[in-house]
DNA sequence: AGCGCCATGTGGTCTGACCACATGGGCTAC
DNA sequence: GTAGCCCATGTGGTCAGACCACATGGCGCT
C-alpha cells in the first residue's frame, strides 16, 4: 500500500471516528507527517485528495482560517470527477441529459407532493448547498458559492424566485443568463431535500453548462429561445407551488429536452 | 492560481483536445514537469488528483504498463467522494438510500421499457463499468473489476442472473452475499444503458456496504433475511425481462426500504 | 540459438530548503 | 495609558536533488 492511501486511510479514520467536526481544522502537515510517521509530501499528496473531494479547504497564513479545515462540499469532487470524464470523451453527453431530467423530474415531483401535503416550510433533511468547484477552473467562470447551508424549503423557494427575476434584467449576456440558469436547476433539485442528489446535479452543473454553451451557439436566435426559457422556469415553479407534481414532471422534462433537441446536441 | 491546477488544467484542456485516447500514456511525470516548466512535486500532485477521480492509473516499472495511463473509471471518483462525506457525517445515510431507490426503481423501469419494446439485445450506449475504489481502502475489501467494457444489455443480464446463481451458493458468508448483492445491484442499474447514472450507483456501492454491513448486525435472524432477498431478487429480475416495469419499479422499492426498515436504520 | 543479467526508465518516497502569506503579540511613539 | 506599527511565528506552496523498488528489454555470455 502506498504511503500517501495509508495517510489517506488514517484521515477517514479519524474523520468517520469523530476526531474533527464540521469547521475544525487538520493538525499541520508537518505534524501530520510526525503523527503518521511519513514524510510531508505523502502527507500533501493525501490532503490534496481530500481537497480535491471537498473534504477540506486549504488556505496559507496564520490564524483560525489558514490551514486544513474540514468542509463540506460534496458537489467539488463529483462535478469536477463528472467534468473530467466528459472531458475525455468517455461520457456522452446524452447521458448527462438523461440524468439530469431523472434527477430533476424526481426532485420536483417530490417538491410538489410535499407542497400539497401541507408542509410548505419544513427543513430539508440536509442543506449541502455547494455550487463552485475545487479541481482547474477550465470549466465556464462558476462565480461563487451562493446557497447557505440548511437552508429550510422556503428559503430555497425564495432563492428560486429571486434567480428568476435576476434573469428578467434587460442586457443580461448569454453566460450570466446560463451561469443563472444552471443555479436555478440546482436549487430545483435542492427543493426535494435529499443532499446526495443536490450534490450530484451540482456536481453535473459544470458538465452541463459545457453542453450548453455549445449548444446555445447553433441556436437560431438566443432571445427568443431565452424568453420561451424564461417562460418555462415560471411554469415548472408554479406547477410546484401549486402541487401540481405530474405537470411539474413533464413541463421540467420538455423543458430540459426542449432545449437539447433545439440545440441539435 | 496554484501550480499544481495549472498542471491539472493543461491536463484537462489536452485531455479535451484529443491528446491522449483511452488507454494511451501520459508524459512521465519528469517530462510533464519539464514540459510545463513546473517541478515534480506538483505534475505529481496533479496526476494524484487525475487518479482519485479515476480519470488516469499509475504504475510504476517499466515497458507498456508502466507511467500514467488514461482509463475509464467514473465511479471511483465519485464513489470515494461519496464515502468520504459519509464518514464525514455530512450525508445522512437515509439520503444514501433515498438516491438508490430513485437510481434503481427508474433503472429497472427503463430496461423493462426497452425489453417490451422488443430490443432486449441492444448495445447500451455505454459501458463504463467500474466498481473498485482507487482511494483509500477502508471500506469493505471490493474485490476486483468485474464487469467489462461496453457490455450488451443481454450480456448485463446473464451477468446479473450468474450474480444471482452465486447468492444461491451454500455457505456463503454474510460478507460475501452482501459483495455479490452490491454488485447485482449495479448490474441492475447498468441495465438501463446510462454510464453515469451506473457510475454514480457504482460509486454509492461503498457506502452502501457501509450501511448493509451495520446493518445486518442488528438482524433477528440473517439467514431467513439472505432467503427472503434471494427471492426479491429474482422477482424483480423477472418483472424486467417480463416487461412489467411498473411491478419492477415496485418491487426494487420494496426490496430495498423493507431491508432498510428491517435493519432499524 | 538460448539463457540470464544488468542498464534503463518509471513512479514512490524522503530530505531539506526557501518563499509568500496572514496573524498576533510585543514594541514604540504619542 | 493608549493607540499604532512592525516583525516573529506558523502555515501551506514550491522547488531541487537524491535514492529506492520495480518491470522491462536488450546485450552479452554460454
Amino acid at each position: 500500500m502506498r504511503t500517501h492511501e495509508r495517510v489517506l486511510a488514517a484521515i477517514e479514520h479519524d474523520l468517520a471516528a469523530g476526531r474533527w467536526a464540521l469547521g475544525a481544522r487538520l493538525p499541520s502537515e508537518r505534524a501530520l507527517a510526525e503523527e503518521l510517521g511519513v514524510s510531508r509530501p505523502s502527507v500533501r499528496e493525501a490532503v490534496r485528495i481530500l481537497e480535491a473531494m471537498g473534504i477540506v479547504r486549504t488556505a496559507v497564513g496564520s490564524g483560525p482560517e489558514a490551514g486544513a479545515t474540514v468542509i463540506d462540499r460534496p458537489a467539488a469532487g463529483l462535478g469536477a470527477a463528472v467534468r473530467l470524464h466528459v472531458a475525455s470523451g468517455t461520457l456522452p453527453v446524452a447521458d448527462v441529459v438523461g440524468t439530469r431530467v431523472l434527477l430533476e423530474t424526481w426532485a420536483v415531483g417530490e417538491a410538489a407532493r410535499r407542497e400539497v401535503a401541507g408542509v410548505p416550510g419544513a427543513p430539508a433533511t440536509s442543506g449541502t448547498g455547494a455550487t463552485s468547484d475545487t479541481v482547474a477552473t477550465s470549466s465556464t467562470g462558476a462565480t461563487a458559492d451562493t446557497s447557505p447551508p440548511s437552508a429550510t424549503v422556503a428559503a430555497r423557494l425564495a432563492e428560486a424566485h429571486d434567480l428568476l427575476d435576476r434573469m428578467d434584467a434587460p442586457g443580461l449576456s448569454a453566460e450570466e443568463f446560463q451561469d443563472l440558469d444552471a443555479r436555478f436547476h440546482v436549487e430545483l433539485v435542492a427543493l426535494a431535500g435529499n443532499g446526495l442528489v443536490e450534490a450530484i446535479m451540482a456536481g453535473l452543473r459544470s458538465a452541463i453548462a459545457q453542453y450548453v454553451a455549445v449548444g446555445s451557439r447553433a441556436l437560431p436566435s438566443w432571445t427568443s429561445t431565452a424568453e420561451r426559457l424564461r417562460a418555462e422556469h415560471r411554469g415548472i415553479l408554479d406547477a410546484v407551488e401549486a402541487g401540481r407534481a405530474e405537470q411539474a414532471c413533464e413541463r421540467v422534462r420538455a423543458h430540459i429536452l426542449g432545449f437539447y433537441d433545439e440545440a441539435g446536441l
